[in-house]
DNA sequence: ACATCTTTTGACAGCTACTCTCATTTCATG
DNA sequence: CATGAAATGAGAGTAGCTGTCAAAAGATGT
């Protein structure tokens, strides 16, 4: 969703050709980053205010606001969605979806595990917490769901405006998401990614025993 | 989820019984409504501000707040969580789940069509266009997940904590979400109980070919 | 009908996220 | 080094939302 994302994963390679002026975005970025996540594990979400962002970042409120929309979206980044799209289109055209999707999700788990693991639980924990951070969590999830239709209409042919296509990929997105939701909400405690292998086996085949 | 929704719809036969004080607050919160929906059509959301709203419905700003805790609170009523999950438990416990829930969708369809087709339109438009509606309305429909993993637990003996009853409720509503969404976006053109049914083919069975 | 108690309301003050404008500073370019 | 473009900061303003407190209105008992 945020282009800014590629800029930030890609770092040590490309600082040398960008400018200062875009090395000073990236880090003004990244400061107001950290002093969003120092404060909210200081003080916590709501405490936190705008003008105390800007202080600890040492840019002016203005600025705060120039480079993130809401309060929330500091906090949350879907890295996730391009990263997903790119391998799901690398993947081969005569894979079937399910098999696709779940080599793409255990191979996003991976990437995703070389971040910080320390924000990245804050961020998950603050959208269990935070109704407004969950919001906007659940907004990004239906910009990944449109991704997704055009990922499947590629793949399947069939129409990606369809009502079918959409409401598969919602329904897959939604489950996801609710699937990581209830990871931070047991504290972290499951194996993701076998969370994530009987939530796609849901999504399949339905519910275990006697059901459809 | 709002628990007033119930002393709405059943107005005409219990308003005997009520004491003058209830059904002030029950006309009030009708006043609110028809001044947000009045003014909504006139200017449009975004221009519409709750000083307004207060005035037209011959009520102080603070009288707003206190019956709906947000802006968008007052347009978005679920009405519908209570009647499914009431249709649903009335369901014989041995039908199959889709069954059940195939009926219990064309069941509440029927029963809110009986409702101003004006005022749910606009609901359903607000919900496309507004993001901060569509986020409550987003949020809303989480509460409705966790009410399905009740009926769920209770009619299959599966744990409704597990995340594979979880996944399955929330890929439910967020698909029969995204089906709605559809719906309003073109303009409510389409037929929507047809558009219910593909919606629960598609979840039932995958997409429709070449897949899964 | 009156007094008392409780609930509801309105007025007001206050906080904060967020927007907009404009002057100033900072980097890029020839 | 001069000129142009982009980023920043300062400030004012809007609106959603919260909390408090005193006044008004309905409920209740005698």
């Amino acid at each position: 969703m945020n282009p800014m994302t590629a800029a930030q994963r890609t770092t040590p390679a490309d600082r040398p050709q960008l400018g200062l002026r875009e090395r000073k975005k990236i880090k003004t970025r990244e400061a107001i980053r950290a002093a969003t996540y120092g404060l909210i594990k200081e003080q916590g979400y709501d405490a936190t205010t705008i003008d105390q962002i800007a202080e600890r970042a040492e840019v002016s409120p203005s600025t705060v606001f120039r480079y993130f929309p809401t309060k929330e979206d500091i906090v949350l980044t879907d890295e996730y969605d391009a990263l997903i799209m790119e391998e799901l289109s690398a993947r081969p055209a005569d894979e079937p979806w399910p098999e696709s999707i779940r080599y793409v999700m255990h191979r996003a788990l991976a990437l995703g595990a070389k971040d910080d693991i320390e924000v990245s639980r804050l961020r998950s924990r603050l959208t269990v917490e935070v109704p407004a951070v969950r919001s906007r969590m659940m907004e990004s999830m239906s910009v990944t769901g449109r991704m997704l239709c055009q990922a499947i209409g590629e793949r399947t042919g069939l129409d990606p405006e369809s009502v079918e296509v959409r409401v598969y990929a919602m329904s897959l997105v939604g489950g996801l998401m609710e699937a990581s939701l209830y990871w931070a909400e047991r504290g972290h405690t499951d194996d993701f990614p076998e969370l994530i292998d009987r939530t796609l086996d849901v999504l399949q085949h339905g519910l275990p025993q006697r059901n459809s």
